[in-house]
DNA sequence: CTGTTAGCGCCTTCAC
DNA sequence: GTGAAGGCGCTAACAG
């Protein structure tokens, strides 16, 4: 009850002196409120204060303090995108879709690389909580803290939330992907066109929403080929060259070996590839090998491999959309997906 | 001047009430500050009353508001990453390094994907000068603001700055790099050492700090096995595989066939052999092809590629650890030069 | 259309 | 070791 403390919370601002909003106002003779308005929304500003105010501003050089409009306001500006791999190509292409349309719509992009640590999770869940962001984009198939399961105790995010690629599922937010069930049966039914009959399948982990989606594809496409489901033929992979490479020593070591392998994941497909060649086989003469995904080294892979097109770009493009159009109060599909289409290259030919 | 407007500047909060310092305070029974100090250095607060605080911020669920830190404290927690391309695999790799220590270091990492846009960088440059982040690692190859030609209005950042892969020439900020011109001559050597004396060079991008001096290197390789260097032999390359593709045209047109190719990048490398292989040559029997980076298809390319080991994921840490010192208020040295190692495969041999 | 005012949530100086 | 209080810079609400 004193009026003392003249500098309290002095906090010392940086050497270079900024200008502050208040004096852009002063220079322009008009409030900061107007100051304020003529920037969020010039249009309910008079043409000749709008202009004083744009003039005072680019003499001054002023930029607004985002903290501050972000303590205002409740808006950061910010979009947090959480993916399981920064370092997978898969993802970095989609991301760049991402990045584009958030950056058109003015928001930034943070990246929460998971790496399969759950406590990054939890951070990134904290982080998104405490309102650093004003939206997220999920790629990790569970919302924050839940596990696959839907155990664990789940944070409340209290965020627009949008899932890609990887649906979340009993998520109430809007979903983003392609569909995985039709795409492989598209392909089994495609191998078996060329008159495959024993078809191999090398799956991604198991649990993984992806991996269930595919699996039934393919047994969609066998029954619809009138081929009989053998459990035998299923091989463990998890989306990785390794896993690939591994595929095809197991493969290869059985005396009934498959005529086609359809696999996955490209990166799959790349290294049970090479695991064919270096026993003296060729692909496809010998066996036959598909991808999913139609990664960028697909393409140039000898032989050039045939695979499902995933749009990445339009996935992280669509996804953004979504998220921005909840931020902007509008509403958005529950559910989009994009379609894939057969990339038939040199990797699969009839069965000998 | 009058007393109302009770309610001014409500700002409507998220429906969901969250915790305010204030609120941990008064369950404690102590001030805000001592909460805020409680926080910051607990030391200075008496063990009882810390405990008091801390079982509040439990029972609150108290977050500290970012935004309002941010105002008070002019740190953000953030820095920026700024990369000419997001989709790149040679990025991506070093990105994740960065991200893994910038967590650890209890930092948010936002990209900045240039795609090629000056309006992009100039945004982003506007980004970081306005105070929404504390630092940030360029992996551009220059200066916010300023073409490579140093010409521009360079924006003026007042944040610490590390410079990642493209050395910033003049620039005085941190450099974290290989030793590009070394690289590229002990490659040139190692083929002049399996006897070729036509070796050409697919280069990058005219003007690139990376391209200048790989070109270099190639050139003291040539002198140090005294071989004659051939403009003839050098062909212009962008570091895509579709570049290496053109280059392989090229190649394969002439009369005079060189019997070894350095490309300097992967991406060409792998292009560059799929052209080789199209036109009924076989690497490395007709020609052998050599690359630069090590990405992650380099391995399980056919042949699979010998080329220059770039440690991506050491390159991103270390900027990260750089940055991290200069915002610390510590000091780190002005250059720093990661290992490459020669990783002999597949697709270089003798020439017949 | 414009100005006044209050306060977003926190940290921090000053006083005790 | 702790409390009181001002203010970081901005925008929302209201009055005119």
């Amino acid at each position: 009850m004193d009026g003392h403390g003249r500098k309290a919370g002095s906090g010392r601002r940086p050497a270079q002196q900024v200008a502050r909003i208040h004096d852009v106002a002063k220079l322009a003779n008009v409030s900061t409120a107007t100051v304020s308005r003529a920037l969020a929304s010039p249009d309910r500003v008079s043409a000749e204060t709008l202009a004083r105010v744009l003039n005072a501003i680019a003499s001054t050089g002023y930029v607004p303090n985002p903290a501050a409009r972000s303590l205002r306001s409740h808006k950061t500006g910010m979009v947090l995108v959480v993916l399981p791999d920064l370092a997978n190509t898969f993802f970095s292409r989609i991301l760049r879709g991402v990045e584009e349309t958030l950056f058109e719509a003015g928001y930034g992009m943070i990246i929460g690389d998971l790496d399969g640590s759950p406590v990054k999770e939890a951070h990134f869940a904290a982080f998104a909580s405490a309102g650093r962001v004003d939206g997220a984009i999920l790629l990790n198939g569970h919302l924050f803290g839940q596990s696959r399961e839907g155990k664990g105790m789940p944070v409340a995010i209290n965020i627009p939330l949008v899932a890609l690629c990887e649906a979340i599922p009993n998520a109430d937010i809007p979903q983003i992907e392609i569909d995985n069930r039709l795409s492989a049966e598209t392909m089994t039914r495609y191998l078996a066109s060329l008159g495959h009959r024993r078809i191999a399948y090398v799956s991604g982990p198991a649990g993984n929403v992806l991996e269930r989606e595919r699996m039934r594809g393919y047994r969609d496409g066998l029954e619809a080929e009138q081929i009989a489901f053998d459990a035998g033929l299923v091989i463990g992979g998890d989306y990785t060259v390794e896993s690939g490479v591994a595929a095809g020593r197991d493969l290869l070591a059985r005396e009934a070996r498959p005529t086609a392998v359809f696999c996955t994941s490209d990166e799959m497909a790349i290294g049970l590839m090479r695991t064919v060649h270096s026993h003296g086989l060729r692909v496809p003469r010998d066996m036959s090998v598909a991808g999913f995904d139609d990664i960028e080294f697909a393409a140039v892979a000898e032989p050039a491999l045939t695979t499902i097109h995933q749009p990445r770009r339009q996935l992280g493009q669509a996804a953004a959309t979504a998220l921005v159009s909840l931020l902007s109060g509008r509403t958005t599909p529950r559910s989009i997906r994009l379609e894939t289409s057969l990339v038939i290259r040199e990797s699969t030919a009839p069965p000998l």
